[in-house]
Order: structure tokens, then sequence, then C-alpha cells
DNA sequence: ACCTGAACACCGTTCAAGT
DNA sequence: ACCTGAACACCGTTCAAGT
């Protein structure tokens, strides 16, 4: 056969992590495979080997997307320019948005796990690290007495600590452990660890 | 053929279990297989579902020990009976070390997810909620004043934080965003939290 | 009753062959 | 050059058939 032609590399590439992003959305990481990824877009198996090294190689780009959009609504929420005191907790607030609002999504940039002897290719590293760098701006906009390392390790704390709540939330299997709301928790993980930072100076 | 009798159906639960625990522990979550666990046992994949519903009921009973070992490694740390001051880091100090030295078995607590439309077993809950209750519990005695619904918050939010740090620490994705190791993370979460917590009352 | 082994419907990846 | 489709080595699950 052979449909030469009808899509350049780069829209082949386009549509396939499209269609990837519509399967994870709809039915996790797990409902996602090269197969399913061709039959949404209309070729055969081995053409997806023509854009991806391989399936991991398409999940990564997948998830650097999702990273990409999770970064524009971290910066969408400090849009209205918030005091330093309020920036913390807009940015806690919309990551707990996002990941309620695209768990699917969002639970596929922790799932996927890499070959035990390969790494993340470095522009992943880069936007954690972007998103990452967000907290620990404001964070120190918060405490300018503060050394750069008192508040990197606060912000790693911090975000590590709203990330758990997220987790934990999130997953079906734990939820068991009492009522709290998911925003009251993270509340309350927000407003303790930050009295405790701001009165330890 | 048929090695008819050469173990109990208890027996090869039991070897199954143990055979799954190896995989996991050297190869992750991802490295099990039904067609694995059997090969090392020397059965054929038929066997399996004799004593097993399916591959999620093998990994959930394997969970369950995980979790059953976590617990035994929580009470054995608070078995020379800290102060109620203590008690909290020692337990979140027992928890990380678990997880550092357990990480393919504590992860895949994590890793494996349910279909949609399943929920965990009792048993499971009950496992996962016992564990909390010993954080719960020994809070409730380092602030006796505290309403118990402050407590459950408190210790909810807590755990989920270290758990957080546990899991960012781990995660060889996400490691890059500093060097800070996963003791001082945890520290730092308990330190200012704590103090936040103690002195809202 | 216990266990096998073939069968079925999947999976990721490769690659000779076709246009 | 682009794309196919068959092939290979896996996977979970079922079940008729053997002992």
């Amino acid at each position: 056969m052979g449909r030469r032609n009808e899509h350049t590399r780069e829209e082949l590439k386009e549509i396939s992590l499209q269609a990837a992003e519509q399967l994870v959305a709809a039915n996790g990481l797990g409902g996602l495979s090269a197969r399913k990824v061709v039959a949404c877009i209309g070729y055969t198996v081995g053409s997806l080997y023509m854009v991806f090294r391989n399936l991991d190689d398409l999940i990564i780009q997948m998830n650097e997307r999702t990273l990409d959009r999770l970064y524009e609504a971290l910066e969408r929420a400090l849009a209205h320019r918030p005091p330093p005191s309020a920036a913390i907790r807009v940015l806690a607030q919309a990551y707990l948005e996002f990941a309620l609002t695209q768990t699917n999504r969002w639970l596929a940039l922790y799932e996927h796990r890499m070959p035990d002897d390969q790494v993340m290719p470095d522009s992943f590293s880069e936007k954690v690290s972007r998103i990452f760098g967000l907290v620990q701006q404001h964070l120190a906009l918060l405490c300018p007495q503060r050394s750069s390392n008192d508040v990197e390790l606060a912000a790693r704390a911090l975000w590590s600590g709203i990330h758990g709540v997220c987790m934990l939330s999130l997953d079906r299997k734990l939820e068991s452990i009492g009522g709290h709301p998911m925003h009251e928790v993270a509340g309350s993980l927000l407003d303790n660890y930050l009295a405790g930072f701001v009165s330890s100076a």
C-alpha cells in the first residue's frame, strides 16, 4: 500500500501524541499501547517506529507535554500577581486542581518507569526543574532573609508534601484513611509548615 | 503428567508469593509476570489460577505481605518506647528506611493499579489503616489537648508529606531537583510542620 | 482433584518486501 | 522514502484433556 506523504513526519508525531493523550485520559497509562495508538490514527504498527525510538520514547514526549501544560496552569494561577504570602498557596492550589481535573495524565507522569539502565532525557529534567523553580522563587520572595540552601530545602519539602497529598488522595487504594478532602489536607500541610518555617528564622 | 499433591494449596500459594516477591525485589513490579512466577516454582501457568483469581489478586496478596512487614518495622522502631516528642520522628525514619532498603517492594504498593471498576479487598484497607493508626496514635499523645479531628487531619497531612518525600526522592526521574538527601527533606517537613502544629493550639 | 499444555487475544519491536 | 504486514518473543486467562 503506502499512504505516502499523507502526513509529514512532524504531523505523524503530533497526531500520535494526541492519540496517546486521549487514550491515557480515557483509560490511564495502562490503556495505552503502540497498537492502539496507530489504530487511532489509521496507520500500521511499524510506522510508529519511524518517529519514536520505542514506546517509552513516546510516553516521555507525551509526559513532557503534560509538564508544559502543568507549568502553564501554574503560570496562569500566578497571573494575578498575588503577594508573596499567598503565592505559595496559589501554586499548591493550582497543582491540586491540575491533578484533580487531569488525573490520568498527571498520574502518567509518575506511573511510567524507565528501564533500570536508562536515564531521562535532559529536556524532561529541565521541564521538571522549571516547575520546581517556580516554587523556589516565590518561597524566596516570602523569606528574603533565608539562605538559598534553606529555601531550596523548604521548596523541596513543601513540594514533596503537596505531591504526596495528591498521590494518596487520588489513589483509591488509600483513600480509606479518613474522609478529609484533599484541599483541607494540603492546607494543613502548607499552613503549619510555613508557620514553622517563617518563625524559625 | 500431574505432580499431584506435591504441594498443598497453601504451600502452592506460599511459594508463588515468595517467587513473586523475589522477582519484584530484583526487577520491580514490571519484572513480574504469571509465567515467570510459575517458571520459578516448577509449575505450568494454568496452576496459578487454582490459587489466585488472577494476577491482580496475587499482587494484592503480595502487597498485603509488604504492608505487614512495614507495620512490623514501624513497631520495631517504637520498641524502645521513645517519648511522644520523638515517636513521630522515629516512625518517619523507619518508614524512610523501609522504602530505601526495600525500594522495589515498597514501590509495588503504589505502582499497582486496580481495574477502574474494582475496589481493594477489606483486608488490604485494614492493613493500611493499621499503619496509619500508629501515626495518629502517637500524634495524639504528643498533643493531648487537640480534638481528634485536628489530630486525624495532621496525621494525614504529615504522612502524605513523608510519603511524597520518599516518592520524589526514590524516583530517578525527579531526583534532579537538588541534591538534598531524603532524610534532610523529611526532617525539614517534620520539624516545621510540628512546630507550626503545636504552636497553633 | 490436580495439573498440563494448547488455544485465544493481546503486547512491543524488527525488518524484508512492496509502492 | 514511506509504509505495510508478517514474524518473533513475549503477555494474561481459559479450559478440555490427561493422570
